[in-house]
DNA sequence: CAGTGAGCGAGCTTCCGCTTGACTT
């Protein structure tokens, strides 16, 4: 008989909780929820004041069983999970589940892994909190209500299979409202004007002190005016205005501003950040990954401060406590930081390496001092002019956190650009006469704004209080499976812009090409994405709206304050709600994005994109009920065209494919665009026409040598054939030698010689291959 | 691997949050 059980949701921490405890306390985990909502028949009653049916999750029943025993076997049983409304739930789901009796079962929370945190919480246990298990209950049948009577309406009136729900259509949505206002924004340019003037620095040397005009101009023609009264001007110190800055470092990682700065630094997405994170927390190295909570533990604090001591002197730490902004953040555990301190690296693979420096380096600086500078701007008159040139220069004093860290904006990973240097300026007075080397008016165009990272979006669901850090890399890894929503590479485009040098009292004048617009690893909608996001917004405007989830989050805070019933403030919420899934079902369009180019000026049809069966399609023509009547013509949209965008010689050139080539061997030569680019097609057979041809241009001879080029590579590829079953062949493949037999192939043992192989052999192979599982979730037929 | 875009229409799809494995071509 074991005296105690204590569960806990994560076994990594049961491991750390069991050391501390000793003794007398067996710990193990849940592993998160071990009940959820049944699937089938909507999992809840809803004329009957919502009554949820739950049931253990499949994948759950082993632990279950498992918890069932080892809870029989104790005298007492401590429920440990974590102190926010989802763990309470869990909590309450495992007294149902494993029948615990109130005497024998015990409440604790604790929000930091440190063993005073664990002995305090076994002093001071409570019982199940039953309001926050009804505001959990609350967010759970929200959900559950708003996924699953939304999703079919997009069945019925878009395409089928499409998701709905609280979280992923409004994180769809941002993308979406971005790339309109991309897509919207007009580029305007004006001269930036610099001026570089020569100036001899402390030690006497000749030095450069470059300084800013005021203002800029909105022509070339006024640029070239303020350059012309240049000529003539004198230019003379009007002020040096000192004054001390100073910046403060970060706060310690939660999971949202771990994502963005691995993203920023080390080019790592959303769900690879948290893969490595959970390597790193389950080997030890670092606290909980999934947190919102920007607090240390006293413990952690106090090593840090040692740390920054040993390393750089005492003058370098300042301890601080710093506060959770996030809207709606629970808190139930540390901020994300090394488990010790005087780890400064740690051994793993390359990514684990650099995230744990990452995170260390976070935390140190976090308790160290700040820095202290010197801002000084410097601004110069023109005797014959209003405007005004402004040099700023930024010195550091103290060095203080950033000596360790510096946190990396968004604007920067745009640019690609460093952090910018510090600028000194050169012992100056005022009055001082200055001497003109040149100045340059460099024509300059407004950023249109930026598209989301997945980190960015990340950061401006958390602001929203949007999701939780258990979600973000599911939710963003989501909206891209449902394909509303893709990551790319976008290639530049070339762009010229003017530079007027006005130098030695003459004006030059030079066009130059900077490449603009390229990005990496951006979200935008698909066509898809778009339909479906119009479509929810135009019909379930609560739903979408971005603060819908802030208003819901407050109402479940006052059911856990006890102030409201849950089912009723689900019943306020679900009457007009379902009355608006009623209206869509009934009243709602069939939506696909619909959009008329123009005619077709050979037939004098109409041309139309729309969102089709397989995705976006260019049509010409309309299907008629005549008899006899002509069918519409179809092609798939491809390469960067968009249904919001397409023009309609874009939307023709689509229907030039495929071409007839003529005749090879007696059979047809076709040239088109596939799933995977261009290709030809002869004799049923496929060969890649590769990037170094055009499929619009490409002739015959050309198709000829790729598809007898393509027959020799196939030739060479066959390692073994066999008279008596021509079905069956041993082959070479990307991957290596294998057998391929009706259609489909089979792998050959690596101990086995694949040019020794008999066709007994091969036959036994094929017999005793697994059945191939399919891993992939929902995939098509 | 790569075309499709009408047709009978059965049966299925879908949410958010909490947590880890077991899968390979």
């Amino acid at each position: 008989m074991q005296e105690n059980l204590v569960i806990v949701e994560s076994p990594a921490k049961a491991k750390t909780i069991e050391k501390f405890l000793g003794k007398g306390f067996v710990v193990t985990s849940s592993m998160g929820h071990i009940r959820d909502l049944e699937k089938k028949d909507f999992g809840i009653d809803i004329a009957n004041k919502f009554k949820p049916r739950y049931i253990v999750s499949p994948d759950k029943k082993k632990v279950v069983t498992e918890l069932k025993k080892l809870a029989k076997d104790a005298n007492m049983v401590w429920l440990a999970s974590d102190e926010d409304r989802e763990g309470e739930a869990i909590a309450w789901h495992l007294k149902e589940v494993l029948k615990l009796k109130p005497e024998n079962t015990k409440r604790i929370v604790f929000h930091e892994i440190t063993k005073d945190a664990i002995t305090s919480a076994v002093k001071n246990p409570r019982t199940i909190d039953n309001n926050l298990v009804d505001a959990q209950q609350a967010r759970r049948v929200l959900d559950r209500i708003v996924g699953f009577e939304v999703s079919p309406v997009l069945w019925k009136k878009v395409k089928p299979s499409l998701s709905a729900g609280r979280v992923q259509s409004v994180a769809v949505r941002l993308i979406v409202e971005r790339e309109r206002e991309i897509r919207k924004f007009n580029s305007e340019s004006a001269f930036r004007v610099t001026g570089f003037f020569k100036m001899n620095d402390a030690s006497g040397k000749t030095t450069e002190l470059k300084a800013e005009l005021s203002e800029r101009f909105k022509t070339e023609e006024e640029a070239n005016a303020f350059l012309e009264k240049c000529k003539t001007a004198e230019f003379t110190v009007a002020d040096v205005a000192k004054r001390p800055g100073k910046r403060s470092p970060a706060p310690p990682f939660t999971t949202s501003t771990l994502q963005q700065e691995a993203s920023r630094k080390l080019g790592f997405s959303v769900s690879q950040t948290m893969a490595v994170a959970q390597k790193l927390y389950e080997s030890g190295k670092i606290t909980y990954m999934r947190t919102d909570s920007v607090n240390l533990s006293g413990l952690a604090i106090n090593t840090s401060k040692q740390k920054i001591e040993e390393l750089h002197g005492e003058n370098y730490v300042k301890i601080r406590k710093y506060k959770t902004k996030a809207k709606g953040a629970q808190e139930a555990h540390e901020a994300i930081r090394p488990t010790y301190m005087s780890n400064e690296t740690v051994a793993g693979t390359n990514q684990e390496q650099r995230l744990y420096e990452l995170i260390w380096k976070r935390t140190i600086a976090s308790q160290m001092a700040d820095a202290k500078l010197e801002k000084t701007t410097v601004s110069i008159s023109i005797s014959n002019t209003k405007e005004k040139f402004v040099a700023t220069g930024e010195v550091i004093i103290f060095d203080g956190f950033l000596r360790v860290y510096i946190e990396s904006t968004d604007e920067e990973s745009n640019n690609g650009q460093a952090l910018k240097g510090q600028a000194i300026i050169p012992p100056i007075k005022t009055n001082d006469k200055l001497k003109l080397a040149q100045i340059q008016a460099t024509e300059r165009f407004s950023q249109r704004p930026a598209r989301y990272t997945e980190a960015s979006l990340v950061k401006r669901l958390e602001e929203l209080g949007i999701g939780r850090p258990s979600t973000y890399a599911p939710t963003i890894t989501t909206i891209q499976n449902r394909n509303y929503v893709v990551k790319e590479e976008r290639q530049g485009v070339e762009r010229k812009y003017k530079v007027l040098v006005l130098k030695d009292n003459a004006i030059s004048k030079e066009t130059k090409t900077e490449i603009t617009g390229a990005e990496k690893n951006k979200l935008s909608p698909t066509d898809i994405g778009i339909v479906v996001n119009d479509f929810l917004v135009d019909n379930f405007d609560q739903i979408m709206d971005y603060n819908f989830t802030a208003k819901v989050e407050a109402e479940f805070d006052s059911i856990a304050e006890g102030k409201k019933v849950w089912t009723e403030m689900l019943e306020s919420f679900y009457q007009p709600f379902h009355k608006k899934v009623e209206d869509a079902l009934e009243h709602a369009e069939r939506s696909n994005g619909e959009r008329l180019l123009g005619k077709d000026p050979k037939t004098g049809k109409p041309v139309f994109v729309k969102v089709g069966r397989y995705g976006p399609l260019a049509q010409i023509g309309e299907v008629s009920q005549e008899e006899g009547a002509e069918k519409p013509r179809f092609a798939s949209l491809r390469g960067g065209l968009n249904i919001e965008t397409i023009t309609l010689e874009e939307a023709l050139d689509l229907f030039k494919l495929p071409r007839d080539l003529g005749e090879y061997e007696n059979k047809k030569v076709t040239v088109a665009i596939g799933r995977f680019g261009p290709y030809i097609r002869h004799d049923s057979k496929f060969v890649s026409l590769g990037k170094e041809y055009d499929p619009y241009t490409v002739e015959l001879d050309v198709a000829i040598e790729l598809i007898e080029a393509k027959r020799e590579k196939d030739r060479k590829a066959i390692i073994r054939i066999f008279d008596e079953e021509p079905d069956l062949r041993v082959l070479n493949g990307r991957w290596g030698p294998y057998i391929s037999y009706k259609k489909k192939n089979y792998k050959i043992p690596k101990t086995t010689k694949a040019e020794e192989l008999s066709l007994e052999d091969c036959m036994k192979i094929i017999k005793e291959a697994p059945e191939p599982k399919s891993r992939r979730r929902g995939r098509k037929k």
